[in-house]
DNA sequence: GTGATCCCTGCAAAGGTTTGCAGTGAAGTA
DNA sequence: TACTTCACTGCAAACCTTTGCAGGGATCAC
């Protein structure tokens, strides 16, 4: 009774019912021979296995899915794929679930909170938990979504639920105080998107350490975390006549250099940028990124193992006798800050209060301190950080 | 009998069932109320719907693909998506499958012919089809597995499958002419992955356009698609005695450029380079790209839509009675190809060859002016074609 | 009043897999 | 020999939804 079709068709759908046909055995013996080999004889075994081989078995994931309530998916959700913050974090990711025979299902919101929402549920039903990267939805959201599916946040810090952060306020502070080093004492400070949480912390800390180095910090925004972002805000930048910016990321600094230059402001002699995440990018425009380096590969490979290690404890469709007890008890709420790392390279120099060259200190100028060196607290690495 | 959970924990699964007992109707008339609402009564329909609406009910996808056959995803196999070339399709794919209630599945290989297959594999019976984009592996794998899932190609030719491609073939030819025009007879090619549709394309026809304008074309590779790739092959250029290069894409170009700079020799004024693609970044760097524009997005948009149109000939799983006839006849084996365009920026200038300045005739130096641009064959438009 | 038509709804099977339980036969123990 | 243990396998329910079929009223025409 097998359905008549060419060789050059899509290949009928094989199932374990056929394999156990071909093998002589039940269903559940196929079933084992997978899910449970140490279950059935070894014997058994190798004749299913060559059996379902033969004939180009694969199970099901959506029946297997539909009883065991775990898809072995996780979702991914990320603010604009175009930027070259998140693909080295999905790689990450995906590699880090490949191991755990999971597979990621990817989306680009394209920085659209509704759209994030709306992602959230669709996914839900059909992954065991959703990766949240930076996130344009309000906390009180993120919180009722994370009752529907297991969530873990990347970028963004919820009370009460798993989050991966990166210490962009250690970054930013490094990063003014390195520019503070360098004698500028007129800093703007380039904001990102009102809803992001690195930009808030950005703000904190940027705001924090320019006082304590008696600079005066302007912020400009919020702007699109994008080339176009920076483009636009360059002549601001050029009216507001700081010698120095910190953008919140590198895409906005690399735009804002490119507008700088058609403005005829030269970076870094006129005005020095620092960037924000080290994207392959900033190594190879002119000049140089100085950046804030962001350990993206980490925080994905990080919130796939606190996603997935929340996961095994509550299975999902959990309804029989005893799930009650367990459901909604061990939620891991673990919060993970990374490192973050300055790396120092040719779009910032010295601005207008630099000391000149001495050997040792004699504090010149209207600057009475800094002792040894140059202020740059932070040790400035070659490279991206590792892990 | 419900379990008890706490507001806290992960929300009890609110299955079908729930609602139908909540609104007082049978199951089926819940699943009608979703799946095919003008069969019930109005009245019903609000009542039921208000039920969902109030216990949070969501479909089941699982349960739903089961039964129907159809997963309403679609997997998209991408090469290597820190390459900035890919995101842009992914974000078109997505839009376009989005309109259309599909879900992507985007998934990475790293250029791993072997990571390719085993994916189709993976993602076969979780999605609908699977677009597979810039494959590594050979011809006759892609046949044998568009046996297991519908398969369209992008960026690759396989007769008997539909396939999206971009005239990178045009795209050479022009390139090559515009390296003509300004004088250059010695040209080398960057070859890309040895796999790679794209790159045969890109040599036949740069070797056709080199001999009919009487140029050298001397092919340098296979290379790595990435600025590493064009970082390690500088030197090489630069003891060639080329004068002028065609990169197999744009991350390779650049890397070249950073190489050759790294090296001394100047861009364009030794040596002119050209890319392909158009990446958001080849405006960025200095210099400013010249490059073969690819239409990314339309090449993502067209390969959903046929997908979708073959997918919505033969159903899959169908086994019922019939299934037969329908089955593998009506495969969609059309072949899509896709403009491109030469855009012409500051990485590009005359060569030993130019003829001296004349007024009405090519104009020389790094002048980027000129109304009707003699000497330069393919429309140079200032910006990525649209569609 | 009878029959036909139509709209709506319920019934039940089906889809592929997992898994608790029970059954089988062989080996080991007393 | 009788009993227990053990390894393996089969049985059947369950997961959640869709869908062909049939039933139940109501409406309408004759």
């Amino acid at each position: 009774m097998t359905v008549a079709t060419s060789d050059e068709g899509p290949a009928v759908p094989v199932t374990i019912r056929d394999v156990a046909r071909a093998s002589g055995v039940h269903i559940s013996t196929v079933s084992r021979t997978f899910s449970a080999p140490h279950l059935v004889n070894p014997e058994t075994r190798v004749r299913v296995l060559a059996c379902a081989e033969d004939l180009g078995y694969r199970p099901n994931r959506a029946a297997r899915a539909l009883i065991t309530g775990r898809t072995h998916n996780i979702g991914l959700i990320i603010a604009d794929i175009a930027n070259p913050f998140f693909p080295p974090l999905i790689k990450a990711a995906e590699s880090q679930a490949r191991h755990r025979d999971y597979h990621v299902f990817v989306a680009d919101t394209n920085e659209d909170p509704t759209a994030e929402e709306e992602l959230v549920h669709a996914l839900a039903k059909q992954v065991d938990g959703v990766l949240l990267c930076s996130p344009r939805m309000s906390n009180s959201l993120i919180e009722q979504l994370s009752r529907e599916v297991p969530l873990v946040v990347v970028n963004r810090q919820v009370t009460g639920l798993p989050c991966v952060l990166m210490d962009v306020g250690q970054g930013a502070r490094a990063a003014i105080e390195h520019l503070i080093g360098l004698g500028h004492r007129g800093i703007a400070l380039l904001g990102g998107p009102r809803s992001s949480w690195t930009n808030r912390e950005m703000r904190r800390a940027a705001a924090t350490a320019a006082r304590s180095g008696g600079a005066e910090l302007t912020v400009l925004g919020p702007n699109a975390p994008t080339e176009t972002g920076g483009l636009a805000v360059a002549d601001q930048v050029r009216r507001s006549g700081v010698t120095a910016v910190l953008a919140y990321n590198d895409l906005m600094a690399i735009g804002l250099i490119e507008g700088l230059d058609a403005l005829g402001v030269r970076v870094p002699q006129e005005v020095s940028v620092v960037g924000v995440d080290d994207i392959a990018l900033s190594r190879l425009t002119r000049p140089k990124l100085t950046t804030v380096a962001t350990p993206t590969g980490a925080a994905g490979r990080t919130a796939v193992d606190m996603l997935l290690q929340q996961d095994i404890e509550s299975p999902r469709g959990a309804r029989g006798p005893g799930a009650g007890t367990a459901l909604g008890v061990r939620r891991t709420t673990a919060q993970v800050m990374l490192q973050t790392d300055l790396v120092i390279r040719d779009s910032t120099g010295p601005g207008p209060h630099a000391r000149p060259a001495r050997p040792l200190a004699a504090p010149p100028g209207p600057d009475p301190h800094c002792p040894a060196g140059p202020g740059v607290p932070t040790a400035a690495t070659g490279d991206a950080v590792a892990s």
